[in-house]
RNA sequence: GCACAGGUGGUAGAGCGGUCAAAUACAAGAGACUGUAAAUCUCUCGCCCAUGUGGCUACGCAGGUUCGAAUCCUGCCCUGUGCA
């Protein structure tokens, strides 16, 4: 793999790349859809490229469950099983330590709302899994059987599946997690990452190391320090913020990861973001981010769009959502987003949408989900024009 | 016309003497979702006050039995099925 920065901005940190890998390029910044099962649900491969996808994420956990990697591998790899001609990356594993473990007993995702009097202590373990230094023992939430996954595994998987960047096997820390359950996790997860380094093998694969640290300033510069000491070809930026303040805590979060990471090499910014931390994490100088929301938010009925629907919507950003289950748009003959140019928009009204959603058919949710896709696609192409042309 | 069966909230459908404003499901309304256990989850859903171990009106209609009836009895009105 190959990563070239095109351009820096002046105004911001963002900058324009190419990255090089042996199934294509991506222009960066990029979105990465969410594939963790081998597809984007309710899309077919080829359109998921048609809605613009460059890059895509799939699971290592989810993968080695069903159908297992080494079924994968026999079909010829990940890229010809899910027929995925472009550029792939997997997860480790890493983010199941956290929603599986910690986030599941808490109800709680990686991303704090609200004030919570929940805290993890040094030496407390999740319920569900045990994480060891040696690694972390899974109960699987579909059989309950027991899964182990270490670095050593992780790796050995993903060359199985055949991605063409990798990660290094981290645990996501809750982000009630204190500072001591954070160090001491962030430790291992640096010892984690020696071990994934010396696991690899498969040469055409690049693997990013994953920079931890939870909210504090003194775990994330460490860590970003460390991780970017190391022979990674790139780095993934995990784990926990605060949302309860805005973007502050993850643009503060970057800006100390990346004043200590080594520049020249591609960041990509794990699990974010809602349309309204798109620019932000941009800014602060991300190349490449994957994120469920277009993609979950379609299944359960909402269409990202340019103009907010009156009354509906939240319109702090360039965009709005729409709620499609709402029955006044049974009603309405304009194209989910009027602005978009996307093939739903072209052909299908909400109502029809509407319609299929209340009905539960299943081509509602590929739709709505086509639609999100090429609308956060188009939303990050803009972007790289702005950074191009110094607006950004 | 006769014989059965039945009439409960927007719908379907429990309940068959007290703990019933009435299970459950659907529909409807609102909310959540950030490296996907997620085509999922949560809340509301008779009316009123206003949010409480609150008030009122309800189980086809009218009477009755009973301390007490959606639940038992009588009549009436509907609906379905069978027989004329």
């Amino acid at each position: 793999m190959e990563f070239k920065i095109l351009k820096r901005s002046k105004k911001s940190k963002a900058r324009l790349g190419l990255l090089k890998t042996p199934h294509g390029e991506v222009e960066t910044p990029a979105m990465v859809p969410v594939a963790t099962q081998g597809t984007v649900k309710t899309l077919t491969s080829e359109e998921v490229a048609k809605a613009g996808t460059q890059l895509l994420i799939a699971n290592t956990f989810h993968l080695h469950l069903k159908p297992g990697e080494e079924l994968v591998k026999e079909m010829g790899g990940l890229h010809k099983f899910m027929n995925w001609k472009h550029p792939l990356m997997t997860d480790s594993g890493g983010f199941q330590v956290f929603s599986l473990g910690f986030g599941r007993e808490h109800g709680m995702g990686k991303i704090l709302k609200a004030k919570s009097d929940t805290k993890i202590v040094e030496g407390q373990q999740p319920k569900l899994l045990r994480i060891t230094d040696d690694g972390v023992q899974f109960t699987s939430p579909l059989d309950g059987r027991k899964i182990f996954l270490n670095p050593e595994r992780s790796i050995k998987i993903q060359e199985a599946l055949g991605a063409d960047i990798i990660f290094a096997f981290d645990e996501c820390t809750s982000p009630v997690a204190n500072h001591e359950y954070t160090k001491k996790s962030l430790e291992r997860t640096h010892r984690w990452a020696l071990e994934s380094l010396r696991a690899k093998k498969n040469k055409k694969q690049a693997l990013y190391g994953i920079v931890q640290g939870g909210k504090f300033k003194d775990l994330r510069q460490e860590s970003a320090k460390f991780i970017g000491s190391l022979p990674f070809e790139g780095f993934g930026i995990g784990g926990s913020f605060s949302g309860t303040d805005g973007n502050k805590a993850m643009t503060d979060m970057l800006r100390w990861t990346f004043e200590e990471l080594p520049e020249n090499k591609p960041r990509h910014l794990l699990g974010i973001g809602y349309l309204e931390d798109i620019k932000n994490v941009i800014r602060a100088g991300v190349d490449t981010f994957d994120c469920i929301v277009p993609t979950r938010y379609a299944r359960h009925g909402t269409a990202f769009i340019h103009s907010p629907a009156r009354g509906l919507v939240r319109d702090r950003f360039a965009g709005g959502k729409l709620d499609i289950s709402k029955s006044v748009y049974l009603k309405d003959k304009k194209p989910l987003d009027p602005k978009c140019d996307c093939e739903v928009c072209a052909n299908y009204s909400r109502s029809y949408i509407a319609h299929l959603f209340k009905a539960k058919e299943v081509t509602a949710l590929r739709h709505l989900t086509y639609h999100n896709i090429y609308f956060f696609n188009n939303f990050v192409a803009k972007i790289r024009e702005e950074i191009k042309k110094g607006k950004i």
